[in-house]
DNA sequence: TTGTAGGCGTTATCAA
DNA sequence: TTGATAACGCCTACAA
């Protein structure tokens, strides 16, 4: 020991693997960079992974290139096992992987029969229309990402929310914004887009998150525009952004820290539990309006 | 080929790299979760290493293990380059380092003759109170986190850049606000002790970060207290929390996310580069002041 | 061109 | 308890 100690010697950690044929190692696999969400919902899994001998990775992929990477990281023994975060759901691809036993957990965009973490996207969307229209607001427009092909990303399912929310309380106007992304300066964009409107809503939901809320916010108030006054705001995911902007933004939080520890307890469950229900349970954690000034 | 296909047979990521001797990854080590610093560090490397073979790496240790876990991922194969953030600088380690050939990138907090990626934070804290005094401020609190025991910290550095230019200006109030965290509650916290001191400063230079800078504006604006009429604020970082408040943050930019960058730069130099320089290279970003609507 | 053998560093097994 | 040996899967070098 003294001589380990003396020469610092520490094992080979390829050799280690090699002889074992487990890494100890999750991965977190999605075509972005860091960005606002990915760091809690990264903080969450490190933080669970924290007090165990795992490791964590990341790897970012060319968009469309996840599925690959997920087989490359399982099959290579690169990780045990894999979160993917927003990756098409490919059916084969996921059964096949089921089948070899390899782990794969599934974020946001969940498919039922798989194991995943998700967010009742559909429930959150609703209950903000609800909520806006209970303080009196009829005019509610919704700001939100590209919807999909497939028609059941999370995008899709807020819009879903949306729509259904509207007819259920029997508000004719809807107004829908896509937005090609989630930074500041789309937020600030949706003001002007939103003063040439002939028909003038009186509470924007921001669905495409708290970013876009916030740049909304600076843009709206710097254009003499009154929140909540002359419009209400509502963000959407309760992140430090949302928590920060000068004037209180009500939001609809998503717990997308629990969510990150929750992936990786799945992700355990997976792979140490004896419960073969893992590999198809899905984690599900509901919507909560954080109510500040903007409403 | 077709049966490799077929098969989904994917080469043994620890065979491949036992044998070859190098790992293709680099480590981040730090004793602190993802935090929007961080985030944007990252983000840089992450986009640096995309375009090469290279992996990324995050190691989350104990406070004051750092150098142990750099020594077990350097020896030990874990990974080929380390990027140390915040580690106390253990001089007779980085000596061991450099003469093992083990490339350590220090950020942050730099020690001379070793590798490194930084900020001139004397400096920006020197010009930030310049600025605040070029606009008729004349009573200069500062807040910022624990000094070291070293005093040679990132936030010594500040703290001496503040003190200097008060002398310099000839500015007789000084008032430091030493904080013992970054987050937003904090910086709302900073309202309450403000309010109880007898001498009210007319600046507020929040050398702890945008996030307690954004806190303040909170406490402060729904005190009642007039920004910038009754207290200019300036912030630092100038990350997406210094750029999202609603009332638009004047603030110290810190470049970090080529900071990353170059961090990643400088490590390949190390490991593949012809030029030993790169062992003993320091790269030192400037300061960069952004006016907007505090000051 | 194709095939075979050895070694990277670890760990597990089996023998002494 | 200690010590030698084989095998994990890859790559490289050398032989056929």
């Amino acid at each position: 020991l003294r001589i380990i100690e003396e020469l610092d010697y520490y094992p080979n950690h390829s050799g280690k693997l090699l002889k074992q044929g487990r890494t100890y190692a999750v991965a977190v696999v999605s075509s972005f960079f860091q960005n606002v969400f990915k760091m809690d919902f990264v903080n969450g899994i490190e933080q669970a992974v924290y007090h165990t001998r795992y490791q964590l990775r990341q790897f970012t992929t060319q968009t469309g290139k996840e599925v690959d990477k997920c087989k490359e990281i399982l099959f290579g023994k690169m990780a045990d096992a894999v979160f993917a975060m927003n990756v098409f759901p490919d059916i084969p691809f996921l059964e096949k992987m089921k089948k070899a036993n390899k782990p794969i957990v599934l974020v946001e965009d969940v498919v039922p029969g798989f194991a995943g973490v998700t967010y009742d996207n559909y429930q959150a969307a609703y209950e903000a229309v609800k909520f806006l229209a209970g303080r009196g607001r009829r005019k509610i427009a919704i700001s939100i990402g590209q919807k999909s092909f497939s028609g059941h990303s999370f995008v899709d399912n807020r819009y879903k929310g949306y729509l259904d929310a509207l007819k259920d309380l029997d508000l004719p106007y809807s107004r829908v914004l896509e937005i090609p992304s989630y930074d500041l300066e789309t937020g600030r964009q949706l003001y002007s887009i939103m003063k040439n409107l002939d028909d003038f809503p009186d509470a924007l939901f921001c669905a495409s998150g708290d970013v876009t809320a916030a740049g909304f916010l600076q843009a709206a108030l710097s254009g003499g525009l009154g929140v909540p006054d002359d419009i209400a705001v509502m963000g959407f995911d309760d992140s430090i952004i949302g928590q920060s902007t000068t004037l209180g933004l009500t939001t609809m939080r998503q717990p997308v820290h629990e969510m990150g520890q929750a992936a990786f307890q799945l992700a355990l469950d997976m792979l140490e539990g004896q419960d073969p229900g893992a590999f198809s349970r899905i984690v599900t954690f509901p919507p909560e309006i954080i109510v500040r000034q903007t409403v």
